[in-house]
DNA sequence: CGCGGAATTGATGTGCATCAACTCGGGTGG
DNA sequence: CCACCCGAGTTGATGCACATCAATTCCGCG
């Protein structure tokens, strides 16, 4: 019986270094015997292709997913055609717009293959009772959305063209930092198309701006090769208090 | 003790036709008893007035709140002044956004007299452990929160001034009706420069767009009260399916 | 009654969308 | 293996929706 556990603990270490371990957001905070009983109730990793969908609009609620390798886009189709309202790296959990209604109000779709971790969210609940810090751990994760999203309101509300693509690199940046990947050279998977998308801005717009940003020595951009020369400048231009250009209007 | 489970249960259904069970998101789906478990961990209703604060940026989160009557905003501060991320009505529940760091990370206000019932969070994690239905209840009003901070991201992106606008009247309707008022008939208690700060508009716009939708026949606005004369064309309006003006652009 | 912030109304400016033309690169099939 | 093709990206010219500035007017409140 300890013995089974031993075996557990170190099939969990092991595996993928701990899919869940290693890449998800949620344990942070567990035990590992903790992490042990999450990793029982998920079910078998999903693989995508780029271009597959994880969900789609409509599509019935049944589990969360993490994130453990590769990146995905999440969009919801309004009048005018889709709009991208996320880009979940390695650790995001996603799915949670499903919860309420039972089921899920946006898409999502893998920018290049994908691995993510499916956990049945009714097998989490009765979890979640029995591991008070397992529960915890869900509402900072909920909260933590919640913040996010709240960031891109404002965002989206008084930032910029300039800003917003200044601040969507730098948040890109600190994420992959926190991922243990390089925050100053990686690719993006995503199309300018979807960049604008996500950010309220036309494609020629990042496009332009991009070239902006290379001329201005902030970064250096090649197709999707992108390095960050100048991370503080980049910062303060996503703050609206770099000075680069005219004096920042406030509405 | 049979009496005393019996005195409970009166004095909700009595206390303001039962503070958490006529106003509040969270019981939808519990039983009287579960109601009345919930009712014991709440604090004293916390009153406030015009221009008072619930809670500021950076105080420590200890409680979520649920408006019992008046209405609430909420709003973050960026380098460039503050910005609203949201209005909130009888039945709203507030203060997620403090859960992952222990701290608020934006500010409430009332905008007018409003009346709140405080739930201290730890106790309400607790109860949550023994009342599953509460626990799921939780899950849905957080996942209920992500999905219109997600539709608001759609209207920021991509829809334009006339759309935003009529979406925000059609969802004010929809959610006073949901309470019991009039869903084409009420006074708006926040002022246009907070529309438009939450739509990421002029206050100028916000006025000359009242105005067209009057001359429109759409609505008859004077002074905060307004009067809803064509829901269902406000509602094409906003899903840009109204033919009023030129075609819609779609990027 | 008179002050001051909120709202309206008009005139002007501009940031970014849109349209259009072109280039580039990568995948495919002959 | 190269020529072709097509979607993605870049670059330039133009227009417009909405911000901004400015001047009243309106109303609530002391």
């Amino acid at each position: 019986m300890s013995q089974l556990r031993v075996i557990a603990l170190e099939s969990v270490r092991a595996a993928c270094q701990g899919c869940l371990l290693a890449h998800c957001c949620l344990p942070e905070g567990l035990v590992l015997e903790e992490i042990v009983r999450l990793d029982e109730i998920a079910k078998r990793t999903r693989l995508l292709h780029r271009g597959d969908y994880l969900f789609q609009t409509g599509d019935r609620f049944r589990a969360l997913y993490i994130v453990k390798t590769g990146v995905v886009k999440r969009f919801a189709a309004s009048t005018a055609g889709e709009q991208v309202v996320g880009f979940h790296l390695p650790g995001d959990v996603l799915g949670f717009d499903g919860i309420n209604h039972q089921r899920h109000d946006c898409s999502t779709m893998a920018l290049e293959t994908a691995a993510l971790c499916e956990i049945p969210f009714a097998r989490l609940e009765v979890l979640a009772r029995e591991v008070p810090r397992l529960q915890h751990q869900i509402y900072c994760v909920l909260s933590r959305v919640i913040s996010g999203e709240t960031e891109m309101l404002l965002l989206l509300g008084k930032k910029n063209a300039e800003e917003r693509l200044a601040v969507f690199l730098v948040n890109l940046s600190q994420r992959l930092q926190r991922r243990g990947l390089s925050p100053s050279d990686f690719y993006l998977s995503m199309s300018r198309h979807d960049i604008g998308s996500y950010l309220g801005l036309a494609v020629e717009t990042i496009s332009r701006l991009l070239m902006r940003f290379q001329e201005d020595r902030l970064l250096r951009v090649e197709r999707k090769h992108i390095q960050l020369l100048n991370l503080p400048a980049l910062t303060a231009l996503g703050h609206g208090t770099g000075a680069t250009r005219r004096q920042q209007h406030q509405r």
